[in-house]
Parts: structure tokens; C-alpha cells; sequence
RNA sequence: GGGGAGAUACUCAAGCGGCCAACGAGGACAGACUGUAAAUCUGUUGGUAUUCACCUUCGCAGGUUCGAAUCCUGCUCUCCCCA
């Protein structure tokens, strides 16, 4: 059995743990929990730092369960948030719910081993719970005193929260110990936001008096400019193609800042110590190479889209960034070059207009709409700031049949990194 | 209730009768450099027009004037001081 507390220390994961947890960690396989909240119809990478814990959590040979928050999603946790929130209904959390599960299955091995991984839902325990019941049962047990000294609390207190949110300390806590008691569940993980909410837990189990639990917590990720972590400019990375492109996963971690990525092997690449240590030493000798963010992003992009799409978007980042030419560029067939430029803004002209040719100026803001006004599209043609199909063009250009990739496509940049998909028909 | 100051483009902020599509700064976009980075340098930043030029914009509505962001009147809003 590996260690899996030293585990995390090294990969700068473990942010607070309750004593004799080591301890219990090195005797035996335990089973521990992190919840997910079924607040999106995908996990982001936000959500990875929490997925990976558990991977070790696996890897050092314990059992890990993934606790899907059917119930506790119904109440919203008041950790970290200034505002209540709005409640989502039944049907769009259960179908989270399972968008979120598929997602889980790609991390952690689910066969027959004894410590295979498992998911749960406590909606299925919290069901047919009677209010009475529970307040009798559970409420007696933590003072309301206890509950207030939260932080998740005291911040709201102002601002005020409703008994709503109030009680989602009770509804997790309870989860512990209902999971404590139906499967030996003696640790619960998760971020640092969640230190309140799980000690409620551990807090009710030694109350209730049915032996002991343990608590760990993961530091929060901050990128270094101090922005939150997870997010683009375009919004929130997740982990379903539908919502991010692998394309866009790929270069999401292709662009961590030298300084982040450092963090983030450690957090998010099943290397071992030797070879993350290598790599972060050759990365500080040759930074412009990035080896850091190359290893990073193809490692995380393969294990959740898998081999193929890696390769696509790699393919993708050197046509797009690489020093492709027009010639890489008529080479692609139809699909991979859809597949390339998924996500790119797309606009349809009538091809007939192609047989007279069409000045680059109409092109951009007549056709196309990529300028709003014809101006702005002749100072960024003058400013040689416009290409087509991987070449620069000037005021003289005219878009006709010959410039067609695929005789439908004509790949139009605005700057180096802006492209736009023109399709003729 | 009394007195004062102000409202200018994405933001801040000059301009106070013609030379104003409006100084300057920030932001944004682009070019060079670079590592698909940071920093730096350069250009662009109301619309139409290849040029001349024209049109629309300085809180809103009127007026004075050959000519107004600039002067006058009214209105709306903001801030400050005294009660």
C-alpha cells in the first residue's frame, strides 16, 4: 500500500488533514468519499483537482466513492458563495447527474477489485427521509451554535441565507454518516472550501456515536495573475466535447503561464515524482520549449478524450500556430478540416457570388459580417492584418472560385489567432 | 429649503465661437519581436468614400450666429457645501 498522504504532500495537494488520518491510511484499504455537485451538465477542470485526489486516492490502493449530489444539489451549499442560489429542478439535476457519472468513469477504474471505484447518489437515501425523522434524528445532535461558527455561515450572515442553505451543512454531514454506516466510509476529501461541511460530518458521526472519520482537504488552485483557475476568456473549461472542443481542452493547458503549469503536473499528471521533477527542471532551463504545458496537455487530453481526438488537436494547433501553408492547408480532407475548425465562427455565402469574384473588402464586411464596416475591414487589410488561407492579402485581392478548399471552404484569419470558416453554397 | 459644480466617444479626461470626428491616458484590435508567453516598439480605434469630400456624434429640446462641444433659454440627471 502506497502512502497516500505523502502522495499528495509532494504534489502540493494536501491542504488540511485531521490527526490519526495518516495514521489509519497506512494500516488498512480505506474507503473514503468526495461529493460532486450536480450544478452542470458536465465536470470542468475545476472539478479535476477533486477527480484526481481520488485517482490517488485508488492508486495508493484504498477504495474511493463518488458521491453524486442528487439530494444535496436539490439544496445548494453556501460554501464560497455569496448569494443564494437558484435551485435547478429534479430533471435537470438527474440529467447532470448522469452526464457527470459518464464523465467519472474515464478517471477511476470501476471493475471487481475490492477496491474498485463506486458511485453513489444520495438522493437515494434522502428520498424517503420524513422531515421529522431527520430533525430528530440528526438536528439533535448539532447545536445550532456549531452550525453558525461555519464560516459557509458567518460570511452570509449580512447578507443573509435562507434555512434553505443553512441546513446543507446537516444534509452532507449526514451523508458521512450514512456512508460511513453503509459502507465503512471512514474519510471524506474535498477542497478547502469544504472543511466546514465535512467536519459537520465527522462531527455527527462521533456524536451519534458510531466510531470514527477522518477528514482531508485539497488547497484551491489559483492561477499566479490571481484569476480563478478552470476559466478562458470563452468561459468555463469542462470536460464534455460537447461544451469544449478537445481542440480548446488541448489548448487550454497548452496556455498555462510557466509559473501555473509547475502546479498543475504535479495535480493533474499520473507521473511519477522522478519524472515530474525532470521535466520541471528542463522546463526551467529551456522555457520557450514548454515542455511542461506539452506534457500536461497531451497526458490530460488523451485520458479524457482519448488517443484520437489528442492527435486532431494537435494536428489543429499546428495548422492553426504551426507554420502551415496554404498546401498543409488544401491537403486536409473535408472532415479533419470541419474537425480542425469546430468552434471557429462559421459564415455561409452564396457561391454564385464567387463567379464574379468578390473584393476583399465586401468579403469581410458585406459577405461575411467578420467587420462590421467596410472601413474597419480596409484598415485591417492595409494593416496587413487579414489572410486568406494561411496568406497574407492586401487591397487588391479578390476572393474567387480558385481560393475554394474542398470547393466549399475559404479560411479566413483576422490577426494571427482569429479564423473564420467561410463555406460557399 | 438655500448656494455651488458638472454631464464630451468603451472608460477616465482635455477642449470653452471657426484650424474639432474632437488633445492626452487607459482599454481594445492589429503589426514587429517572441514561446500560440510576458515585456517592449509601431499603427488603428464614428460611418460612407481609393482621393477630394460628405453624413452622424460632445446629457435632452429649442434659440443666437455666416459658423456652436464651445454663447443663450428651458428640461433631465449627477455631485458638493450650508440648513
Amino acid at each position: 500500500m502506497k502512502n497516500f498522504v505523502d502522495e499528495l504532500r509532494w504534489r502540493g495537494m494536501l491542504h488540511d488533514i485531521m490527526p490519526g488520518t495518516e495514521e489509519l491510511l497506512n494500516k488498512e484499504m480505506v474507503s473514503g468519499y468526495i461529493g460532486f455537485d450536480p450544478t452542470a451538465d458536465s465536470l470542468g477542470v475545476g472539478n479535476m483537482v477533486q477527480i484526481m485526489t481520488l485517482v490517488h486516492f485508488q492508486r495508493a490502493g484504498h477504495k474511493p466513492y463518488a458521491l453524486v449530489g442528487g439530494a444535496t444539489g436539490r439544496v445548494g451549499d453556501p460554501s464560497g458563495k455569496s448569494q443564494e442560489r437558484n435551485l435547478l429542478s429534479p430533471e435537470e439535476i438527474n440529467y447532470n447527474l448522469e452526464r457527470q457519472k459518464a464523465q467519472l468513469e474515464k478517471f477511476l477504474d470501476f471493475g471487481n477489485q475490492p477496491n474498485s471505484a463506486e458511485i453513489v447518489n444520495n438522493y437515494d437515501w434522502f428520498k424517503d427521509f420524513y422531515f421529522l425523522d431527520f430533525i430528530r434524528d440528526t438536528g439533535k445532535h448539532i447545536s445550532v451554535n456549531y452550525m453558525m461558527a461555519k464560516d459557509s455561515v458567518k460570511n452570509r450572515l449580512e447578507s443573509g441565507m435562507s434555512f434553505t442553505e443553512f441546513t446543507y451543512q446537516l444534509i452532507q454531514g449526514y451523508d458521512f454518516y450514512h456512508l460511513h454506516q453503509a459502507h465503512q466510509v471512514k474519510l471524506q476529501m474535498g477542497g478547502s472550501d469544504q472543511w466546514g461541511n465535512i467536519t459537520t460530518g465527522t462531527e455527527l458521526i462521533r456524536r451519534k456515536g458510531a466510531g470514527e472519520a477522518f477528514a482531508l482537504t485539497t488547497p484551491l488552485i489559483k492561477k499566479a495573475d490571481g484569476t480563478k483557475f478552470g476559466k478562458s476568456e470563452k468561459g468555463n473549461i469542462w470536460l464534455d466535447p460537447e461544451k469544449t472542443s478537445p481542440y480548446e481542452f488541448y489548448q487550454f493547458w497548452l496556455n498555462a503561464a510557466d509559473a501555473d503549469c509547475q502546479t498543475y503536473i504535479k495535480i493533474f499528471s499520473l507521473k511519477d515524482q522522478n519524472e515530474i521533477e525532470t521535466l520541471i527542471a528542463e522546463h526551467q532551463q529551456e522555457p520557450h520549449l514548454r515542455k511542461l504545458q506539452k506534457a500536461l496537455a497531451e497526458e490530460i487530453t488523451e485520458r479524457v478524450h482519448g488517443k484520437n481526438e489528442l492527435e486532431n488537436a494537435i494536428e489543429a494547433s499546428n495548422i492553426l500556430f504551426g507554420n502551415a501553408t496554404e498546401e498543409a492547408l488544401r491537403k486536409l480532407n473535408e472532415k479533419t478540416l470541419l474537425a480542425v475548425f469546430a468552434g471557429v465562427p462559421q459564415h455561409e455565402v452564396n457561391t454564385q457570388k464567387l463567379k464574379e469574384g468578390i473584393p476583399i473588402v465586401e468579403f469581410l464586411a458585406e459577405e461575411t459580417a467578420i467587420f462590421p464596416s467596410k472601413g474597419e475591414a480596409r484598415k485591417m487589410v492595409q494593416g496587413n492584418g487579414i489572410s486568406i488561407n494561411k496568406s497574407k492579402v492586401g487591397m487588391d485581392k479578390v476572393v474567387t472560385e480558385e481560393d475554394l478548399i474542398n470547393r466549399k471552404y475559404v479560411l479566413t484569419q483576422r490577426g494571427k489567432r482569429n479564423y473564420f470558416l467561410i463555406l460557399f453554397n
